[in-house]
DNA sequence: AGGTTCGCCTGCGGGC
DNA sequence: TGCCCGCAGGCGAACC
C-alpha cells in the first residue's frame, strides 16, 4: 500500500496529536508482523519530540530513540478516542497521557469533554491486515538502524535530481522501473507512483537504465517529485484500505493516469495502454506516449 | 555485484 | 451460494 505520499499523510496526521505528549501504554496484541514486534518496557513514560519519515519509514522520536514503523502493504495508522472499539487486524495501541505542549487543531475527532483530563487520552492505533509491517525502537540515531542504513536518498529532498540517477544508472541493464523502485537508489517511490512518473516523462517501464540519456532523467526527477509532492497534497492514494490518521481515504486515485488502466484508453492520445510484468509486479504504460528515450509526440 | 525470484499474510473479485 | 485462483500499495532473503 503506502508509498512516500501515504506515508507523509499519516506523519502529518498523527503529528500535532502525539508531539509533547507522553507514552502511557503500549499494547501489542499480534507480534507477528513482517518481524516479531519486540519494544522495550521502558517506552512509557517517554515524550514525543517530534514525528519524522525517512522513505516510507514513520519516525517517533522519543527520549532515548526512535520507533520506526513501516506500514507495510495494508498498514495503517489512526488517532482514535480511548473508547474506540477494537476491529480485526487492531494489532497495535500505542496510548498517550492527555499533556500536551501543542495545541491541537481544530476538530477533534476524539470523542471527550473539553477540559477533562482523564477523557482526553488518546490512542494511535495500528491496523494491518497483512501484516507485512513492522514496528522497531532503535536506540539514538535513526539513520544507523538496520532497516534504513543503506537506503537511498530522498526523492523530495536536494540530494535527488537527473544526474544522481544518470550517475547511478551506469552499467545497469536493469527496467528503469524497477530502479526507481529501488530504495538502495531513491526511497519511496512504490509501483503507483513509478508507473506515473514515467507515463508523465514518456519513458517506456522496461528500458535499460543505461540507455537513458541525462537529459531524460532530467525530465524522470522531475515528474518522480511532481507525482509524491501532488500526491501528498491530495491525501495519497486510497485503492482498497489506506486511510490517513482521521480514517479518511485519500483522493490521488483520480488523478492515476496509467496506474490499474490496462486496456483502457491512453488519456492524452487514446492509444490502448499495455498492462506488463517487469520484476514480479504488474505495471501499465502506453505505447505511444512512452517511448524509450523519452520522445514525446505531445 | 547485479539481477531475479521467493515468501511473508489476508482479502477480494472473477470464473466456474 | 461456494470454491478456487490470481492478484494486491513492500521488501529483505536467498538464489543465480
Amino acid at each position: 500500500m503506502p508509498e512516500l505520499p501515504e506515508v507523509e499523510t499519516t506523519r502529518r496526521g498523527i503529528e500535532p496529536w502525539v508531539v509533547g505528549r507522553r507514552v502511557a501504554a503500549i499494547t501489542i496484541r499480534n507480534r507477528q508482523l513482517r518481524w516479531p514486534v519486540d519494544l522495550p518496557h521502558d517506552l512509557v513514560g517517554q515524550r514525543v519530540r517530534s514525528v519524522g519519515r525517512r522513505g516510507k519509514y514513520l519516525l517517533l522520536e522519543i527520549d532515548t530513540g526512535h520507533l520506526i514503523v513501516h506500514l507495510g502493504m495494508s498498514g495503517s495508522l489512526r488517532i482514535v478516542g480511548s473508547d474506540e472499539p477494537l476491529e480485526t487486524h487492531d494489532h497495535i495501541d500505542c496510548r498517550f497521557t492527555s499533556e500536551s505542549h501543542t495545541q491541537h487543531a481544530e476538530g477533534s475527532h476524539a470523542q471527550h469533554a473539553e477540559g477533562s483530563e482523564s477523557s482526553n487520552e488518546i490512542l494511535l492505533r495500528y491496523n494491518d491486515p497483512r501484516r507485512f509491517g513492522s514496528w522497531h525502537f532503535h536506540e539514538g540515531d535513526f539513520a544507523t538502524h538496520w532497516l534504513l542504513e543503506s537506503l537511498g536518498v530522498e526523492p523530495l529532498g536536494n540530494e535527488f535530481s537527473g544526474q544522481y540517477l544518470h550517475r547511478i544508472s551506469r552499467n545497469r541493464k536493469v527496467a528503469i522501473k524497477n530502479l526507481i523502485m529501488d530504495s538502495k537508489v531513491v526511497v519511496g517511490v512504490g509501483n503507483i507512483y513509478a508507473a506515473e512518473a514515467l507515463f508523465m516523462a514518456g519513458i517506456r517501464p522496461a528500458t535499460a537504465a543505461r540507455r537513458i540519456p541525462e537529459r531524460t532523467y532530467d525530465k524522470l526527477a522531475l515528474t518522480i517529485r511532481q507525482v509524491l509532492a501532488d500526491a501528498v497534497r491530495q491525501g495519497g492514494t486510497t485503492l482498497r484500505d489506506f486511510v490517513g490518521s482521521d480514517g479518511q481515504p485519500g483522493y490521488f486515485g483520480q488523478s492515476l493516469k496509467v496506474y490499474g488502466r490496462a486496456d483502457k484508453p491512453c488519456l492524452v492520445c487514446h492509444t490502448l495502454l499495455k498492462g506488463q510484468v517487469l520484476g514480479q509486479r504488474a505495471t501499465v504504460y502506453c505505447p505511444n506516449c512512452q517511448r524509450s528515450q523519452g520522445f514525446q509526440r505531445v
